[in-house]
DNA sequence: TAATATTTTGACCAACTGGTAAAAGTAAGG
DNA sequence: CCTTACTTTTACCAGTTGGTCAAAATATTA
């Protein structure tokens, strides 16, 4: 398997990564097609099946680039530092992430409304792995005493809930509270509220 | 508008509302087919056009009857019953609901993260104002001392999100779990989360 | 049972779908 | 500048889409 080598190659490969990321979170990928896309990134159809097997090529390699950045932060908790703040930077950062990539949150979120057709295999395999380690390490804090007993596996649901809330259902939030800025406000609470969970 | 009269309309109407729910939560609205509908109704396509006049009314319908039962729980909470146990009743009942109507839930997150586009003027309007009046409910109880000062915005929606989450998100809650009923510990993380949140 | 009203179907359509083939256009290296 | 490799387009296709229409089948009523 090559790499995209040209600079022509390196552009208009990104170019339709950016135009399915838009396309695909919007509609999902039923809902989604390629003249759509293919408007979206200023390039013909057949141009872009030049670059991309398929339909299906194009929103696979959108979810597998997804949930290599998606795991990531996760695995990046210290098990050896405070917990409470390893807890907050982690939910920090999904918000953070929340807010500058609603997006890349919507395909997520399509994809799974939907019933995971193509990534079940991950949320079974690797999801899973890095969950179970996040739980295991969310026990021994609670056992050591470090913070509050409570249900790791749905603790840490309740911390992808809210924050890609924000991503997921801006148009709703957007509606409730007019249009603006509302992650610094979302973020103090989100702050509050996992202390409060969490202080023994 | 004239109501559904013979028991042959009645049957069937609501035959095609069942199946567009099941479809429409599925793959959202353009990702589903009205033959997918014909199909899951044991309809034919052009029957189905005898009792709603396009694909688009069936989804109108369902989302018109969606947000009627959605919003009635909200201004059910009664500004003079003990505050905690009211926000604790609305957030079990949400969570009942993403239990055993989790395909509503799933045609809702739809229609929101595609941006609403049908029911844009709900959410700015009919939505806006009961959660209005809930926020100026929760700081009336604030104010006077009977739960903890919270941003009663992010409050709202940080229920929303947890309890919907397990509706929506489903597939994931049980490829980290294992199949399974999660939700008495889901019931029971929530409770406890906010209690922490609210108590004074 | 005959007349009428309702329900269902089969055949069909124009627009759109993902995808293909071959030729035309463009860039890069010698 | 010319050959080669890469890029883009035009024209096209078969299958699917939401939706129509008139006829057939069924229920209802007189």
């Amino acid at each position: 398997m090559s790499k995209f080598e040209t600079r022509i190659q390196k552009k208009n490969h990104s170019a339709i990564m950016l135009a399915g990321l838009k396309i695909f979170s919007q509609f999902g990928f039923r809902g989604s097609t390629l003249d759509q896309i293919a408007a979206e990134s200023g390039m013909s159809k057949p141009n872009i099946l030049y670059y991309f097997q398929s339909k299906d090529a194009i929103y696979e390699a959108l979810l597998a680039q997804l949930l290599t950045d998606w795991l990531k932060p996760v695995r990046d908790i210290n098990p050896n530092g405070d917990p409470i703040e390893e807890l907050l930077t982690y939910a920090k950062h999904k918000i953070m992430m929340s807010h500058l990539y609603p997006r890349e949150s919507r395909l997520y979120a399509n994809e799974i409304i939907q019933g995971a057709p193509r990534i079940g295999g991950v949320l079974k395999g690797e999801l899973r792995e890095v969950v179970a380690t996040l739980v295991k390490i969310i026990n021994a804090w609670s056992d050591a005493g470090l913070i509050r007993a409570v249900n790791a596996h749905h603790l840490i649901f309740s911390i992808w809930a809210t924050t890609q809330h924000y991503a997921d259902f801006d148009v709703q939030v957007q509606a409730v509270l007019g249009k603006g800025d509302h992650f610094p406000d979302a973020e103090q609470y989100l702050e509050d509220m996992l202390r409060r969970i969490l202080t023994v």
